[in-house]
DNA sequence: CTGTTAGCGCATTCAC
DNA sequence: GTGAATGCGCTAACAG
């Protein structure tokens, strides 16, 4: 059907190396031969197959990326940033979507994933010892993205740091009652990043020497409607909270919500911050921990086209820095001393 | 390196064509055979090379989607309307992403993106004639998702009727004077569905027996500062619109803010009606139309699959209805002969 | 049922 | 500079 190398070898009277040198623009080739050839090529529509230069070079030109959920926000940004950074080397990106639990552990099962690409980014899934073996013996490049294994390369946000942020600009605004929504710690899928924001949650409270309340921390899945509720119920407290730190600014929109389905003013009855700088939430006005998505996107891709030049970098695990975006749903307490 | 069909008939005492057999599992392998393969594969750590499987073939077992800006969300919701189809099939699918003009033109003409996929979906960008012959030349099964052509298959929405929808909602609550905000028509990478939701505007207000008025249809790149800035615009002239159709919920953002910064409260003083129902809709009680993002995405993929398999469908240019959600920023408007 | 052989389309030695 | 030969790992057709 299609024309092959051989076709074109033919056609222009010279051999297959001939032309696979001008393929490959070997300078080892006349001009006149190389032209005879190009035309050759022309004349007959001839388009080299990818699948059998893969074959015969052993590299499939191909990087993976394995991202669960990838309508979040937090996720489509990093994507978009590997993207960004792959569209300079014409590599192709094949995207495998985690959706189930089941899946995710199929993944690491399957090799044959991992065979067919040269490098492979998985972003937020956590990696247990048993996975990253596995992954480590096939051999091919892997660098996590907002995970983190200390066998493999990763590109990493300071969670940690971000929820102590966060919580520390509530407590510089005069609130003591500060109370955290976040997902549950046993993500089926290894997610920690929003237990982590919770382990700076507390650590800002701590050092600040605030007492631990167990009834100001809610758990629950991702996504608003939970995140409602579970503001709901700190709302209804005894001693409700004068500010509620969202691990995600989809949760906090849950909690703005709320606060609006009970009466409250935010920031005057309550204060709200979230966590990710989500497009939508400069719109909302909403006070957030800004995390670098698509640059951390980038970086990933960096580090992965990095291993697979054969030059690794000296550091091979970086952690970036998140920052707070202050706006208008985070302000001091009505009462100074609340 | 690694194990290969070879090797695992070599320990196993068989030709490479049994163990091509047991690969694929063959019914014409004994029992006794099939296991001491089996064995001898687990032995050798063997996994089998997808590359080598495609030439061999001649197909890849991959499927590509081009898709322009894909952090749109009416983008990403499509793309994971086919990501949930696909997952049930275990293709790969390899993403290509145009962000100006240049790619798309590129893509078009790169014929090796082709030559590596099985089938291809094409989502939103334009398709000219020149496009569609080249596309149909190389021989590979494409379907336009959200765009359209004759001589392609397609799943388009309806964006004419959508248009039509949200004017004559508009209308049936009293409005006369309505304005439309939307993408410029001349789109690089040819966009055409805000285009059309503007001809359902002028459809229904022509049926209505209104005059058509100029200065009500602004135009711009698409985003919500422009729309901002345009809806800024509107709210100046002398006999401002009483209700505003953005082409999509991006957009009605826009005007919302500007709504905003106006001090005028909707849709008291001025109705708004967006377009895609995008999940952030429903929170900001946006009145929309709302369009099957997932849905339209897992038909794309089906039309695809049943091209690939041999069998097309009578019809291959589907069109899908879209629907109004009535929420809280449309309403009559004050003066009921405003 | 099973081993052998001949490609799939290209890159890459080698000699010439 | 250039042509011919060999191999990448697997499937498929063909004998047995």
């Amino acid at each position: 059907m299609a024309a092959t190398i051989r076709d074109v070898a033919k056609a222009a009277g010279v051999g297959v190396g001939t032309v696979s040198r001008v393929l490959n623009n070997s300078p080892f080739v006349s001009q006149p031969t190389r032209e005879r050839v190009l035309a050759a090529m022309a004349a007959l529509d001839y388009q080299p197959s990818p699948t059998a230069r893969r074959l015969a070079l052993g590299r499939t030109h191909t990087i993976g990326v394995i991202t669960p959920f990838f309508t979040r926000p937090a996720f489509v940004g990093r994507l978009n940033g590997i993207l960004a950074e792959l569209t300079a080397t014409n590599y192709d990106l094949v995207l495998f979507s985690i959706n189930t639990p089941e899946q995710r552990d199929a993944c690491f099962q399957n090799v044959s994933k991992f065979k067919s690409v040269d490098g492979m980014i998985i972003i937020a899934l956590g990696v247990q010892d048993a996975d990253a073996t596995v992954i480590k013996h096939w051999n091919v490049p892997t660098v996590l993205l907002d995970s983190h294994h200390p066998d493999l390369p990763s590109i990493a946000i300071d969670d940690t740091g971000g929820g102590r942020l966060a919580t520390e600009h509530l407590i510089a605004l005069g609130h003591r009652k500060i109370a955290f929504i976040g997902d549950t710690f046993d993500s089926p899928f290894g997610f920690i990043s929003s237990q982590r924001r919770y382990l700076g949650y507390r650590q800002a409270l701590e050092t600040a020497g605030f007492r631990y309340r167990p009834a100001y921390q809610r758990l629950g899945d991702h996504g608003r409607y939970v995140a409602h509720q579970l503001a709901l119920e700190l709302l209804e407290l005894h001693d409700p909270p004068t500010a509620i730190f969202a691990a995600s600014d989809t949760q906090a929109l849950g909690v703005l919500e709320a606060a609006h389905a009970r009466r409250l003013r935010v920031p005057e009855d309550l204060s709200v911050i979230g966590y990710d700088d989500i497009e939508i939430a400069e719109y909302l006005d909403l006070t957030t921990i800004h995390q670098p998505m698509y640059s951390s996107g980038q970086q990933a891709a960096t580090l992965l086209f990095e291993l697979l030049s054969g030059n690794p970098p000296e550091e091979t695990h970086i952690l970036l820095p998140v920052e707070v975006v202050q706006r208008g749903t985070a302000a001091p307490p009505r009462t100074a001393h609340g």
